[in-house]
DNA sequence: TTTGATTGCTAAAATGTTTTAATTATCTTT
DNA sequence: AAAGATAATTAAAACATTTTAGCAATCAAA
């Protein structure tokens, strides 16, 4: 358990001051630098004796002065969810390729998680933040703005709030798979959502609402709606209603309610699956299992994540004013 | 972006001196300290004035004098991987109780981005690390033990290194697998395992061959191995290979085995599996659907995840010598 | 050879805490 | 009222860096 190696005894070592040590330490890479050099022999000489002591620079003392972490936080609905988990990793990947390393951590949808999460990463000096925002967080997520961190909401924006977004093209999503389940021949195509209101999930209504009334098929849109904290306990409901009204075309708006709701199917009806059609969001293993086929939106999982990493990034380093909105295409696969 | 609020100002607009401030805002929880006391009419105030300046500790500053980050790292082999997700689920609710937060970084099953994450870690100061250990990591997690970082391993062991340790009884689990499929006529049992040499699935292995070896189908036994990097190209040789002799039974070592090895049994025959019984570890949401049953090994996450938090933060706050292995009981799920 | 610029380096302040050792204030006893 | 004990508070050092301002030394030009 050897004591710390500090830029100190580096610079004993050298015959150097510490200043010098911690020149050479940063200015390395950016040796462009007018001010403050280092000549070449002391340079290397400093680097040798930093190699053989095994230097490694606290990062307390450095943040403690900078003010910088290369530390990012990462606030997801739910990281065991798939689609977040998939998420995750990427952003991990592309952030550890800026030598950021990543907190994480889950909402469950609820707003005071959410501030308290946040609260957490703030205090530990995260130097920006990657947040999937839930229902009713405009006020932490503006306080966060407003205190000059970097943000950037992933998967949903919150209207009225301004700040860099990465989302998929939901109205598009939606209108893609109204249009594909008729396409196939059904005639009464119905929605199965969440109750919560987030932009996401308005954004597949109104795709979903779009496509039926110019279709001509207004009358019979539909939405049902499920409380995210019930999921199993309404879902059979919904789904016997929808079955017994004839439903031969059903809209999930999320990964998770997409599998309930084939669970359901599958248990009234194993073989067919009731003979409907099934359109969802975000891929799983077993589509290509069941007895009948289920499509779904592909969500664009990498670009979700490194766009999200990228305009971070560029914030905290460039503090620009501008804010963007990526929104990504979604593919529909059979 | 009003600037932050340091002991300093609260000290001074209390009018008492900055270590005052300090002895509050720390001793207060413990608060029957003799030694360093403050009166109850100043700590009030000085409780008073910190609410209402909203006073947030500077953590750089903290931890660069106290050497504690509240911090843990976790690394795992791939976050997105839904078993992995699950666990850090579970230990990120678990490690937040204690006012922990956590760093994650997947490894992808090398040591060289073991070694890398780890040192990233290392240098933001983490309090200690809960690491699922690859081939080939001995090294890299000696070296975290004697420079005296608390460490826990996950999911598996290392040979020969002292360490806190949560696993799966693996060979117990992997019996129960085989004694499962014998039970319901399987006569001829195979293993599909990873070429990799991990504790887990070594021991998975033990307990198969023991089984078979009890029962007097030793001479049956029969282990297909699969590398890591390649399961869909191998896969699918093993699967027909394992059909074509008239196996009846087959044990998939993890879940990304099981769904791969499903995946192709169904393409060759999507109505019975080609009549075989599998059994796996991990559980997916569509076993359930398959045209035959999918028996599986559930793993105790939420167990798995708890426990390795709760050894961490023992070690971290104890220092104790003694270490300490736990091990969990597999419940198989039909 | 002086002047001015450039190069290479350093001393010291600053960052926001915790903790030690010391000091002052307030009580009890006598 | 003095002495001793105890309670309340503080000054200052320490933690490991970064960065500012400035000092020597060397070099180029006049």
């Amino acid at each position: 358990m050897s004591k710390k190696v500090t830029i100190r005894d580096i610079a004993d070592k050298a015959g150097v001051s510490v200043a010098t040590v911690s020149f050479v330490m940063n200015n390395q890479a950016s040796s462009g630098s007018e001010r403050y050099r280092v000549s070449p022999k002391t340079t290397e000489r400093i680097l040798q004796i930093a190699a053989e002591m095994n230097y490694r620079p606290n990062s307390a003392a450095k943040s403690l002065r900078s003010g910088r972490t290369n530390t990012i936080g990462v606030v997801v609905s739910d990281i065991s969810n798939k689609f977040f988990a998939d998420i995750a990793r990427c952003i991990e990947d592309v952030a550890y390729q800026s030598n950021y390393t990543v907190f994480f951590g889950s909402t469950d949808e609820s707003p005071e998680k959410l501030q308290h999460v946040i609260d957490g990463f703030i205090d530990r000096g995260i130097d920006g933040l990657i947040v999937v925002p839930c229902e009713n967080s405009k006020g932490t997520i503006r306080k966060v703005l407003d205190a000059g961190i970097p943000l950037v909401m992933l998967d949903r924006g919150v209207d009225g709030v301004e700040a860099d977004c990465v989302t998929l093209n939901n109205r598009r999503a939606a209108a893609m798979a109204a249009q594909h389940l008729i396409d196939r021949g059904a005639r009464k195509v119905e929605m199965v959502n969440y109750t919560m209101n987030l932009q996401n999930l308005r954004d597949r209504e109104a795709g979903y609402a779009g496509v039926m009334a110019e279709l001509g098929m207004g009358e019979s849109a539909k939405v049902h709606r499920v409380r995210f904290r019930n999921i199993p306990g309404q879902m059979p409901r919904v789904v016997e209603d929808m079955l017994s009204r004839g439903v031969d075309g059903i809209i999930f708006t999320t990964n998770k309610l997409l599998r309930a709701g084939v669970h359901c199917l599958y248990d009234i009806d194993p073989v067919s699956l009731g003979g409907v059609r099934v359109v969802g969001f975000g891929e799983s293993d077993f589509f290509g299992m069941c007895s009948l086929p289920v499509s779904y939106v592909k969500q664009p999982v990498e670009l979700l994540g490194s766009e999200a990493v990228r305009l971070l990034l560029d914030n905290i380093n460039n503090r620009k004013q501008q804010f963007v909105s990526v929104v990504l295409n979604p593919i529909l696969t059979e």
